[in-house]
DNA sequence: CAGTAAACGAGACGGTACGTCTAGTCTTCGG
DNA sequence: CCGAAGACTAGACGTACCGTCTCGTTTACTG
């Protein structure tokens, strides 16, 4: 930002565009823990700016100079959780394609069951699916670095000559995942060991 | 609602609960109406109960005395609305299931692509992540009638030996949708006929 | 208001104007009454809307419903207390013009010296000093009032021969007010009794 | 504020007081030349201290630096302005003092109904009447040399015998004058040469 | 067929949160 | 090392809706 051709650029474009080089991570920081937390207290909907804002001790205009929404913010909470985390360490490869996806659910189900996630990332998916915009960013920075991983294992697999070797492998995640999603989002019905693991079964005959 | 009973239900519990019987229908069509008008042209988060009273000219007050929530006038909203359309003749049964299944898709595909249902399908679906206990309610009453007939296409396919016998219909059916209803929730991607039959098809072959 | 003429006004009249008929005696007055209090406490530039609906227990929408600014509230909050006071009683007629008029500026002089009655008298005079709007509601329905007790009590002395009879009283009256209004608005001096008799003695040898 | 005895206050004062004799006479004039500009433009109410940064192409800080208020950056803008203009000749003595002070008036109701000069003066008259602080500098910068001129003329014509030898004369400009500034101040009637003509009639009478 | 009780249209009410604005302070960086 | 630039905390602004609570006014059953 101090090239000369930021310092044009910055001129150039006199819009509103706060200068990024000279926020406050410790603002940041502190209200991205307040969304989380908050998140986690009272739900989505009853999750307002001006709460965070008050746990972060942050002005209510910090939070509208970096972010267009309630939703973005979390998203950005979220995502900084996830890495903190270590995220992808990948599925592994045990050789068995079927135990080792079985075992991937299961952990997965625990996950979705746990309150602290599931909290920030139902808001997050409710809030996705109601507003175009903010979908595809969540779509991009948070679902579909989810099923890469299964499309890693799966072109393993498919290398390996346990599955068929023209399948589509984005699709078949789809096959796979979509169930645990759908039942997970909409309540109709329980993440159990037993559902994942039918789950599983019936997705493998598919792709063979 | 006029029994002698529902009289005296009313009275002996003299809690707030209003009349039935006295509901104007005139108010509730309007409403209903209304709620179905207004979502599709500002979406769910912008709708309104004020703007709902006021388009159907109605007090802010008979909507509250008749329903909890701006979800709930929804769901009713759109009830009505698909009853009225005839709903449900179920899944034809040519014999040959690819082909009726693949059928089914493209049109459930278009109808997912037509503005005037989306908005309101959108907006209860949002509605149901977000809240559990109307979750239960839109699963109820508008998901799990959705599968059933999917479950009695592929009950006549068992019995007739094209797919497996010891198959988990219900498992089976959500394997088939959750793939598209997610792709269309989370607008993860397009509802082409080319995805709906690659869908039908990969699914089919975890059904045999 | 129950006429047919009133329904059919209110009608032809769509515009936002609220229902006066329908008004809340007790949250207009608890409005008055923490307005006085609060710029009485904290002064006029620090006087919120927000700090007075809060101590009324009202809404803020309650005050903007009714008032078109702050000022506006106090100027009908300053008014009222006026009006419980009795305000008018004229100015006494001893048949000594110079004893009489003495007395009721020394009686002046010590109200513009009590706090309770300050606070708010100059908010307004600030405000109606700023605000040309504002200023024309405060000079009819609180200095031309004032005014004109001051002219009545110097018609009768007119009419008594004791000063000129084609004396201009309105003007007569500025030029004896007005410097003491002036002294007190500016603080450019004291408002002692040595102050308001000579200004008394001087003026009325302009009235001769 | 650059002689010795400034800069020695200062060091005097290791407070947070800046170093004068290091102040940018450009900024400090781009400031002044601003302040006057926007309240001519938008008044008192809406002017802000940054709209004043922004326009003198100078940092908050900057104002925030040199003076305590808008108020008082404003004042010194027009004391500035004023003395540019050369400010106060006195007033004329042809001999005749009606006639001399009529004169006098009528150009003041000129420049009163001026709207370049009104805005700032208005400004500052509001201020003041609001801050007492501030009307303490108010009026000994502004108004008392104001009222000086007036009581110079009046001493000719007392030495000339044509008022009263015993007359105060502060008091006797203050009954001049008062009127005409608190109908400007409070626009309770139209600044007419027919007011200040009948005004200065009137209160020579008193002089007398 | 009058009397009456509940639902109704209307909208004022006490509140909460919104997104914007400005004040006054603090931080960074270039001249 | 001063000053412009502007991000920061703080909090009031005026608006939009919330869900509750009267107001009269229909409306439809009951005595």
């Amino acid at each position: 930002m101090s090239t000369p051709q930021a310092a044009r650029t910055a001129k150039a474009a006199p819009t509103k565009t706060p200068d990024a080089s000279r926020r406050s991570q410790r603002s940041r920081q502190a209200i991205l823990d307040a969304s989380m937390e908050l998140v986690g207290e009272v739900g989505y909907n009853r999750l307002t700016i001006e709460a965070i804002a008050s746990r972060a001790g942050v002005g209510k205009q910090t939070i509208y100079r970096w972010w267009s929404s309630k939703a973005a913010v979390l998203l950005d909470a979220f995502l900084s959780v996830v890495h903190d985390n270590g995220y992808d360490n990948g599925i592994p490869d045990t050789g068995d394609l079927e135990a080792d996806l079985k075992a991937v659910l299961r952990a997965t189900a625990d996950e979705f069951t746990d309150a602290g996630f599931e909290a920030p990332y139902r808001a997050l998916a409710v809030a996705g699916a109601a507003d175009a915009e903010l979908a595809q960013e969540f779509v991009e920075r948070l679902q579909e670095p989810g099923l890469e991983v299964y499309i890693r294992r799966l072109r393993l697999a498919q290398e390996a000559g346990q599955i068929a070797e023209d399948l589509d492998l984005h699709l078949a995640v789809e096959l796979l995942l979509s169930p645990f999603q759908q039942r997970w989002l909409t309540r109709s019905g329980p993440l159990t060991y037993e559902f994942t693991d039918r789950l599983v079964e019936m997705a493998l005959r598919a792709f063979r």
